[in-house]
DNA sequence: CGCACGCTTGAAGCGCGTCAAAAAAGGTGG
DNA sequence: CCACCTTTTTTGACGCGCTTCAAGCGTGCG
């Protein structure tokens, strides 16, 4: 797909912006058409005017920043179902990029920021799941981080005891605070010793779900 | 004061709760009293209902979280002018304490979370606060860090050339993903440099601003 | 088929943590 | 104001976890 490493710009990663348009499932309240993005396609980028949120029909999505040598940070993935796109100013400070192929509705933003207990909900929630990062990076062991991840990925994925990472190795090396080498290690201990498996290198099944909650302390 | 080290519980850290009640400056809006907390007061704590926000009139406050083997992780400081203990649930998931003594005003919660423009743009905030956070320490050394906190501090404090840390250097080692060591360490560090000056222990005087800037990546 | 990209694995190094001890800085009571 | 105790901070020596550097392996796609 795409490589991300830290020297490609931004602008190289992606191949175009909307691909297609899907025309509305229906109604007339509100209801924008799915915009589908390919793997690596740049949704914003940080001085982007913040204009509307968006919903996440299907696929996903990364949030990133980049310090001026290019060491990345990813600060949340986003799945279907869930919104993402608030900003404080009216302009982007952070990459909004398409992981997997994936179909976003917007949302406008109201003019004013009039705002509705429900923006208020997803704002707070976004609050305390970057808490939740910062403590996971602060403080937590490689082994922990991933441990953690993991028990996250598959409870936003319905609770299956298998599921597919939408991204790479890298993109959570970048999450986690971590490189990629650590990622891959980790896993490997936690294959080794039963944990998990590796159904295919993008799909994990979480064996003993437990053992890995204990690991998270 | 007060130890928090990683072995003592929160209680114990906490003298008293509310510790004088100053009368309202004046007027009927909704003027709450002044609540004085002493240092090292605890404020609320996970579990406790989050039936208010706080508004900080003096002093500082840290909102923190312990691992269950006690590792600590600072989330934020909150200064004079500041407003903090949004949660997403009804209940706090964090520990809040005075650093300093410290007075604030309550302002209550409404209960179905009807939202004013102001509360959102507070959400807002404080998750853009989160994020840049999140990219400090998943991605920047120590001297980074602390370069980025103590010019962060700066502005907060008014931007004036020297100002008074309220909190310990361990208060700033776990806030930023250090040990205390390591933070005296980069503080000598950043002194024997020329950056800043230790006027006091508490006390820094930035000397080379733009310096200190170019350390942050 | 073969290149490219993502992933794994190994060996070596370094930044920060850990452990230990001493030096400052605050209180507190006489 | 001083002696004494506690807490905070500093400093040093050493170790470990993660990063860095460097190959190799697998897999999908042109």
């Amino acid at each position: 797909m795409q490589t991300s490493t830290a020297f490609v710009t931004e602008k190289e990663l992606a191949p175009a912006r909307p691909m297609a348009l899907h025309s509305p499932s229906a109604g007339f309240a509100r209801p924008q058409p799915i915009i589908t993005f390919n793997a690596g396609a740049e949704i914003y980028a940080p001085g982007d005017k913040a204009t509307s949120y968006y919903h996440v029909e299907f696929g996903a999505v990364r949030i990133h920043r980049l310090l001026s040598d290019g060491r990345r940070q990813v600060i949340a993935f986003h799945l279907a179902g869930e919104t993402f796109g608030f900003e404080a100013d009216r302009t982007h400070s952070f990459f909004a990029e398409a992981i997997t192929q994936a179909g976003l509705r917007t949302i406008a933003r109201p003019a004013n920021d009039e705002a509705s207990p429900e923006m208020l909900s997803l704002a707070l929630r976004g609050m305390m799941r970057a808490q939740e990062h910062i403590m996971m990076i602060g403080r937590q062991t490689a082994v922990e981080r991933i441990a953690g991840f993991l028990l996250d990925m598959a409870e936003r994925q319905g609770g299956l005891e298998h599921f597919d990472l939408p991204m790479t190795r890298l993109d959570i090396a970048d999450y986690l605070g971590l490189t990629i080498e650590t990622v891959s290690r980790v896993f490997a201990k936690l294959r080794a010793s039963g944990l998990i498996k590796l159904r295919s290198i993008r799909c994990v099944e979480i064996s003993k779900h437990e053992a890995l909650g204990s690991l998270c302390a």
